[in-house]
DNA sequence: CTGTTAGCGCTTTCAA
DNA sequence: TTGAAAGCGCTAACAG
C-alpha cells in the first residue's frame, strides 16, 4: 500500500480511505488513487485490513449437503456484491457437524456473520451459534414469498381452489397464508412436510390418498418432491394434470426434464433474501444498533418467474 | 494469545507453536497449552496469523453453478480436514465471471491456492489464473478413475464388449483407456462429449443413431446426461436395458429417481482427489519445491460404490 | 526446548 | 481533506 501511496504522491492512510470508499477524501484524490492502484494491480490485503480494522468482511455459509445449488449461488452472489467473502461450511454428516460446533471459537474470529442455508439446526446447535457474538440468520420460508405467490396465482388462474402445499421439513405454516391471500383455500391436512427427496414426495401422496378426496393441485417446495408426487400419482392411475396439477418451486433441470411446471429462480431468491436480512443485521451491529432480523428489500427486481410445462392444467 | 500464555505460564511463542502443531515444543507443554486454550475458548486469529506468517490457510473454490453438490462437499471436507478454509466463488454468469477475473489481484492476497471444480475455464481465463502465483488445480477425469473402473467392470461382467462413453465437455480422451483396461473395446466414434444436461444426453443419442449400429451399453459421466440418453433411446423405441444398458457416474437423486444404475460417491471422489493434488502442490511450494501437479493418494479408501438399478442388464 | 524481539500491512485516532 | 504515529494479534528469527 505504501508503494501505491508513493506512486500517487499521497499517504498510505489516504490510499486506504480512498480504496475503501471511506469519507474524508476528495473525489479527485479518490479517483486518482483508485486508478494508480489498479494500474499497479494492487489490492488491499484482507488479513492486515481486518487485523487493524476489526471487520473481517467474511460470512460463514452453512449448508447441509453442498445442497441446492441455486440457493448457494444466490447467497454467494448477494454476499459478494456486498463485499463479503463466503466461507463455506458443509455440515454433511454428524462428524462434520460435531467438528464444526466444537470449533465455534475459531468461527467467531473468522467471520462477521453466519448464514444457515439448509442446515436444519437443532435447538442446542442454534443456541451454540447464537452464543458466537456474530449475527446468525437462517433461510426462512419468508424468503420464498414471491415464488409462492407466483405459483399460487398460477393454479388459481387455472381454476383450482383447494390445493395441497408440500413444504420443506424446516418450514413453518405461515406459508399457507400466502396461498390464502391468492384466493385459495388451504385445508390444514393438506399442508404437508416432506424430506426433499423423491421418496418424500411419494409418501406425501400416500397421506393425501388416505383422505376423503384429493386436492386438484399440489404446490411442492422442491423438484425432487414434485417428481415423487408425480410418479406416485401416476402409479395410482391418476392423470397429471387431468386429475391433479403439480407446481414445483424448484426450477432445476429435474423439473425441466420431467416437464413439471416450476418457478425458476425461487432458490436464488431465497438465498438473496436471507443475505438481505443478514446484511441488515451486520449494518445494525456496526451502527451500534440492535436490529436483529429486520425487514429487508432485495432491491433487485424479483428474479423469479413461472415456467409452465405439462404438469399443470385447468381444474 | 498472551492471556493464554500467561495462564499457562509460558510465552506467546510457545502457545503459537503448540497450537499449530509446530515442532520444538515438548509433548507435555503442548498438551497443557492446548488444554488451557480450549478451556479459555481461545482460537488463533487467522488474520493476524496469516499476516505474520504469510500462509493464508484458505483455498478459493471455483464452481460454475453452485453445482454438483457432492463435488463441492467432497472438496470442502478434504480441504477442511487439511486445515484450509474454503472461499467459495460461484461463476454462474458472464457478469460474475468478469468480476472475478477483474479482481485476481485480490484473490492472490486471500488464498494459498485455487481449486476449479466445474468452471470450464476458457484458455485466457486459465492463463490469467496461472498468473496469480498460487497453485491452480482443476478437477480432471483422472479424479474419476475408481468410479469409471467400477462402471466398466459392471458392464463387462454383464457381457457387454463395445460401449459408448459420454464425457463432460472438459474431459480428455484418456478415460477411454480405463475401459480398455477393463477389457472393453472403445470405438473412437463412441467416445462422446456432452454438456451436462438432459438435452446434451439426447443429442448424444442422435449422434449414435447416425452410426451403423448402437453400442449395447453407454457409460455417462453425469446423471442428467444419462437421463437424456435414456429418454431419447426410449423415444426411438429402444428398450433399456434390453437393447442398451446405461450406467451413470453420478449417483444423485436423479439417477435414483429414474432407476438408473449409478456409481455413488463418484463426485465426492472427484472433489477429494482434486484436493489431494492441490495439497501436494501447496506442500511442494512451501518446501520450496516445484511439484506442480504430482500424483496424490487420497489415503482414504475409495468412497465409491456401484448401485445397480433397472437401466443395466446382460447383453 | 523456550523466551525475546521485530515486524507482517493495514486502519485509526489525533493533529495539522 | 490530509498525514504521522501507534497499534491490531500473531509468527519467525535468533538467543539462550
Amino acid at each position: 500500500m505504501s508503494d501505491v501511496a508513493r506512486a500517487a504522491g499521497v499517504s498510505a492512510a489516504t490510499v486506504s480511505r480512498a480504496l475503501r470508499g471511506e469519507p474524508g477524501v476528495s473525489e479527485a484524490t479518490r479517483r486518482y488513487v483508485t486508478e494508480v492502484a489498479k494500474r499497479m494491480r494492487y489490492a488491499i490485503a484482507r488479513d492486515a485490513s481486518s487485523l487493524a480494522g476489526g471487520r473481517k468482511y467474511a460470512v460463514a455459509v452453512l449448508t447441509a449437503d453442498g445442497g441446492r445449488g441455486d440457493l448457494l449461488a444466490g447467497a454467494e452472489g448477494a454476499l459478494r456484491a456486498a463485499g463479503y467473502d463466503v466461507l463455506l461450511y458443509v455440515l454433511r454428516d454428524d462428524g462434520a457437524r460435531a467438528a464444526f460446533f466444537e470449533d465455534l471459537p475459531a468461527l467467531a474470529r473468522r467471520v462477521d456473520g453466519v448464514l444457515a442455508l439448509s442446515a436444519r439446526l437443532a435447538d442446542d446447535e442454534r443456541a451454540a451459534l447464537d452464543g458466537v457474538a456474530v449475527p446468525v440468520v437462517a433461510v426462512r420460508d419468508d424468503d420464498l414469498r414471491d415464488a409462492l405467490r407466483l405459483a399460487a396465482a398460477h393454479v388459481r388462474d387455472l381454476g383450482h381452489r383447494e390445493v395441497a402445499l408440500v413444504l420443506a421439513e424446516d418450514a413453518d405454516e405461515s406459508c399457507g397464508e400466502l396461498l390464502v391471500e391468492a384466493g385459495l383455500r388451504v385445508r390444514p391436512e393438506w399442508t404437508l412436510w416432506s424430506s426433499p427427496t423423491v421418496a418424500g414426495g411419494e409418501q406425501v401422496v400416500d397421506v393425501l390418498l388416505d383422505g376423503d378426496r384429493l386436492p386438484t393441485a399440489v404446490v411442492c417446495a422442491g423438484g425432487e418432491v414434485a417428481l415423487g408426487v408425480f410418479l406416485r400419482l401416476r402409479r395410482d392411475g391418476r392423470d397429471v394434470p387431468g386429475d391433479v396439477s403439480i407446481v414445483s418451486l424448484d426450477g432445476t433441470e429435474l423439473a425441466r426434464a420431467v416437464g413439471i411446471t416450476a418457478v425458476e429462480g425461487a432458490w436464488r431468491e431465497r438465498g438473496e433474501h436471507a443475505v438481505g436480512r443478514l446484511l441488515a443485521a451486520l449494518r445494525g451491529e456496526s451502527h451500534g444498533g440492535e436490529s436483529h432480523g429486520g425487514e429487508s428489500h432485495g432491491g433487485e427486481p424479483p428474479s423469479v418467474r413461472l415456467v409452465v410445462r405439462e404438469s399443470t392444467g385447468p381444474r
